[in-house]
DNA sequence: GCAAATGTCGCCGTTTGA
DNA sequence: CGGATCAAACGGCGACAT
């Protein structure tokens, strides 16, 4: 179950991680390739999707267009410079470009290109670790080759396969080559070794380490740290008394440039969730057969998945979120496991209920989680029921 | 009238069994 | 016998990431 350490430290890696420049913009470029030097921001609906005329142009809606509570998902540079960046909301963007051009999200095409490079980066080095749609991991240390030219060459399959660009960072681990990736975007290759950590990379912001957000960052910034150099100077008991102690190590390896984890080239399910953020806030009470409704769909939607996967659940929760941005979330754990989209709406409903409705809601949602596969499934618990 | 959707992980308190 | 203890499972929650 847990991933074994390497059997004996070998000598040095070199881990690269590629990282897609603008993706889901950059995909949209591809189809409407008038848009290119343009500012484009992917996030709006289907009702802004382009409309071709007769003389064969296309008309384009404008972020000023947009009405909704949703956030701006990926943006070209060009709208990056106008201060439009993701997960921003779509509105406060507007405010910002409303002339820049918006576009709706089309996760299938993504997910199309997101497999082709994917494909070609396999096709020069077949290790690697999925980190989502448009990054991933690569474990180049066996593959033969100077590092700079295999950078290149998987520039290069990137682009035959897709015709996009992306970015890439080679070090000796994925702490640093996440970080490096993002140093000479877009198109941009950075390698570095271990000893250029601090002119390198103590400059640069603590928020930069990839686990440090804006949470931790602010307590940081709160205690005088600001950069990776601080951190790494930072006295370990001091980190220790603010921080505890196995979040002080991680961060002082981190700082010095750290990090034993492997490329994981496999890995398994560990949940199924869907949730949904309504038009307008709904009130428990005098919407519930609207609520009643999305809530069985979304339970619908997590079955369908759970059975597409082969998956089944033992632990169904839900998530809400209320009006003032405030959660809830609740689990249930059946003696059973199912993907039983009416066995799961019972579950989710019995966590509903320990739930406090009194504040409108603005998001619902629906996780299965405790998930094991649906062959490998003996009957029931049965242990060690007499076990001493 | 702001701020998506999906997923992972870590920590903590409580319960339960030994 | 009562108390101390420990580990595992569970449930809640927050942080973080893409």
């Amino acid at each position: 179950m847990a991933q074994e350490p390497p059997a004996q430290p070998p000598s040095e890696r070199r881990i690269a991680h590629l990282d897609m420049d603008a993706f889901y913009a950059s995909v949209e470029l591809l189809r409407y390739p008038e848009l290119c030097g343009q500012a484009v921001v992917i996030g709006g609906r289907s009702v802004h999707q382009p409309v071709e005329l007769p003389d064969g142009s296309r008309q384009y809606s404008r972020l000023r267009d947009y009405v909704g509570r949703g956030v701006v998902t990926t943006s070209t540079y060009e709208a990056r410079a106008l201060g439009v960046f993701s997960a921003m909301g779509t509105m406060k963007a507007a405010r910002l470009a409303p002339e820049a051009i918006l576009l709706p999200a089309n996760f299938d095409a993504y997910r199309r290109y997101s497999r082709l490079f994917k494909e070609a980066v396999a096709g020069v080095a077949p290790d690697i670790e999925d980190r989502g749609i448009d990054e991933i991991y690569i474990d180049l240390t066996s593959v033969p080759g100077a590092t700079r030219e295999l950078a290149q060459r998987i520039k290069q399959a990137v682009r035959d396969a897709t015709g996009l660009s992306c970015s890439i960072g080679v070090t000796p681990n994925k702490l640093l080559s996440k970080i490096c990736s993002e140093l000479d975007k877009p198109d941009g290759v950075t390698i570095l070794t271990l000893d250029e950590v601090p002119a390198r990379i103590w400059p640069l912001a603590a928020r930069k380490i990839n686990g440090i957000g804006p949470k931790a960052a602010e307590k940081l910034t709160a205690l005088g740290i600001h950069t990776i150099g601080d951190l790494a100077h930072a006295k370990p008991a001091f980190l220790q008394n603010h921080f505890g102690a196995s979040t002080a190590l991680w961060m002082h390896r981190s700082a010095n440039g750290l990090d034993d984890r492997p490329v994981a080239t496999h890995t398994e399910t560990k949940s199924v969730s869907r949730e949904t953020t309504f038009e307008h806030d709904l009130d428990a009470r005098a919407d519930r057969a609207t609520l009643s409704g999305i809530f069985t769909s979304l339970c619908e939607r997590v079955a369908a998945d759970l059975q597409r996967k082969q998956l089944l659940t033992r632990t169904v929760g839900i998530k809400l979120r209320y009006d003032d941005f405030s959660g809830a979330t609740r689990d249930l754990t059946l003696p059973l496991a199912t993907a039983d989209a009416h066995t799961i709406r019972r579950a989710a409903g019995e966590c509903l209920r320990r739930v406090p409705l009194q504040k409108k809601l603005r998001l619902l949602g629906v996780r299965a989680s405790s998930l094991c596969l649906l062959d490998e499934q003996p009957a029931t618990v049965q242990g060690d029921l007499w076990a001493e």
